[in-house]
DNA sequence: GGTGTTTGTCGAACCGGTTCGATAAGTGCG
DNA sequence: CGCACTTATCGAACCGGTTCGACAAACACC
């Protein structure tokens, strides 16, 4: 590997002036210029970012934290992430804190060791001591999905009230009254939101939200699937329809339905938030509130890389973007039928 | 942040020998290791990494480089990889090439000027440059899934004629002799290997392969769905049984038969290679041949990381590490009944 | 022609570690 | 006691860049 000392030597210049040709051109002669670029490329000369990254303090890396990689939803997030990041010249560093907030801590201590020039961060618990310890970090960050009321922060995430807004009033539409809820960890800044939805959509409509047939799955298949079952298992007032928080609950009543030979759509509508992997070969289409992954990855990197830039971090004030979840409508849903 | 410069002036050494005490404690006497361990608590120490890294001329970070972050394979690979490395204190980059050449030679470009330790790689291209390139690199390198023939590295793979040739003799135990073939992508290692794994197993049960019913589906659901649809839209001849050689495509065929209202498994068995996301949602439960995700990251993790801490990394020798696909039998496929 | 300003280049310090050769003190042995 | 050898510590060079203050040359102006 060729040195800027290598460069310098050929081109007769001093270091110093190579420097400042590869950094800041219009100070330099273009006699300089040329020679500078014709000892580059003759040596092959590239930058090297770790001596860089020292002088700098900070490496050409951000970090993207999240609580499960395995969750299709995040495979197209980093996807996207990854592409404005490469655009920028960043490399992302990925990390799973599996929902745990020990890991969750020590992973963030890691990231700020190695010195990233910023997070995006999937807070997985919503314990007091994460903000501070956030703050304590002092680089940027842009919290996602999930946030943080304790801390001033850039934000991206769905709006969570709509989303299931959206489904209830389209089963209500539908017809249908007894809706079994299906809500996500209690607690959980998403959780409630999405909630919320469900029964502010409820009460608009002048519909009295029965509170047997509101269960927490969460988040998890198996607990999707263990909810539905009850609630497709009562003896009166079997739900006609079932709204789930998340795309995995949605798929574990599905499948309830099914072991229980309950048809889905016909005696049972089912919709959830989220979109499902290859959900056009999942019979029936599931109905959903899809978030626009992409558009969510795109605002995320780049109102971080608007930070990272400034000169002043905080100088920026800080954000919540919050964007519009997609309805679409599959065939797990239909008109109650009159009985 | 503190230097080592602060640690050496608190506990009155020079910074050599914080330097030492930290990374080569024998050397050094018991009272100036509780010196410097006193200090460094003080001031709340913690090397920086940078500076590591330039002057050892690597950082602590591995690359994983693959086709397509979205598909769940990989998101369980990475979980895997990530908690491994996290354990020997390394951070992961990861990148998608999206199964383009260019981007794979930038990107592998890229991870190499910020140092990385060492790459795991899914190449995407079967092209000869690659070879070059990598050789070129000169850093420790795991290769998955697909093995380039022409470069000396370490690989782990899944027996892809193995899995194949699981699936084609359960579907002839239950009778099926018309049976099609829905490839990956042609040229590619693993749909070679599968592909003959299929024709060997036709062979050695005395059935000979009808090549109308051997179609390449180029490892896309899109693509497998055409391709079932036009093996089921046969007019003489329609197979019995559809083998897959990846997941999406397997499930891309049971979409086109549910579209032609050709039941499955009643009218046709369908089996694939690779594990599906939920697939104890999707109904039916597609037989399969499973790769030991979980196994694989774990030995890709540990013969990149041996190689890593090797004094001279081409002093061991390069292995190839190949593992057995579990059949996980589902409700897809079904004896023919006779007719 | 002297003074003030701009322009282009350079040397040296610095970022925060690691490592090598030198030095000084301590140990064993004839 | 003198010599060889070990052990503990240190200073200085180094990794490969960036940046600041110094300085010389060129130029403008009165």
């Amino acid at each position: 590997m060729s040195t800027i000392r290598d460069v310098a030597r050929i081109a007769g210049v001093s270091i110093s002036t190579v420097s400042l040709t590869l950094n800041n051109p219009d100070r330099v002669s273009t006699e300089t210029k040329r020679k500078v670029a014709e000892a580059a490329r003759a040596v092959g000369y590239t930058a090297n970012p770790i001596a860089q990254s020292l002088k700098r303090g900070r490496s050409r890396l951000i970090g993207m934290v999240v609580s499960d990689i395995t969750n299709p939803f995040f495979g197209n997030l980093l996807q996207e992430i990854e592409r404005c990041a490469m655009e920028a010249d960043y490399l992302v560093v990925v990390s799973d804190t599996a929902g745990r907030e020990v890991a969750e801590k020590a992973i963030l201590n890691h990231l700020s060791g190695q010195l990233v020039s910023g997070i995006i961060l999937q807070p997985c618990g919503h314990y007091l001591g994460l903000a501070n310890h956030i703050a304590a970090l002092d680089m940027p960050f842009v919290l996602f999905d999930h946030k943080l009321a304790e801390i001033e922060s850039d934000f991206v995430g769905t709006d969570n009230v709509l989303a299931s807004a959206m489904l209830t009033e389209h089963l209500i539409r539908l017809g249908h009254t007894r809706i079994g809820y299906i809500g996500g960890t209690t607690g959980l800044y998403t959780a409630e939101k999405r909630k919320q939805g469900f029964y502010e959509t409820m009460k608009a409509s002048g519909l009295k939200v029965n509170e047997n047939l509101v269960l927490d799955g969460r988040y998890s298949g198996d607990q999707g699937y263990e909810a539905a079952m009850r609630l497709m298992t009562l003896r009166a007032d079997r739900p006609t329809a079932l709204l789930a928080a998340s795309n995995v609950m949605a798929l574990g009543a599905l499948q309830a339905c099914n072991d229980l030979a309950i048809d889905c759509p016909g005696e049972v509508s089912i919709a959830g938030i989220d979109d499902v992997p290859w959900s056009n070969v999942i019979r029936p289409r599931i109905t959903m509130a899809v978030q626009p992954v992409e558009e969510m990855a795109r605002v995320a990197s780049r109102m971080l890389m608007d930070r990272i830039a400034a000169t002043d971090p905080n100088e920026i004030p800080f954000k919540d973007v919050i964007l519009a979840p997609r309805l679409v409508i599959g065939q797990s849903t239909r008109a109650l039928s009159p009985s």
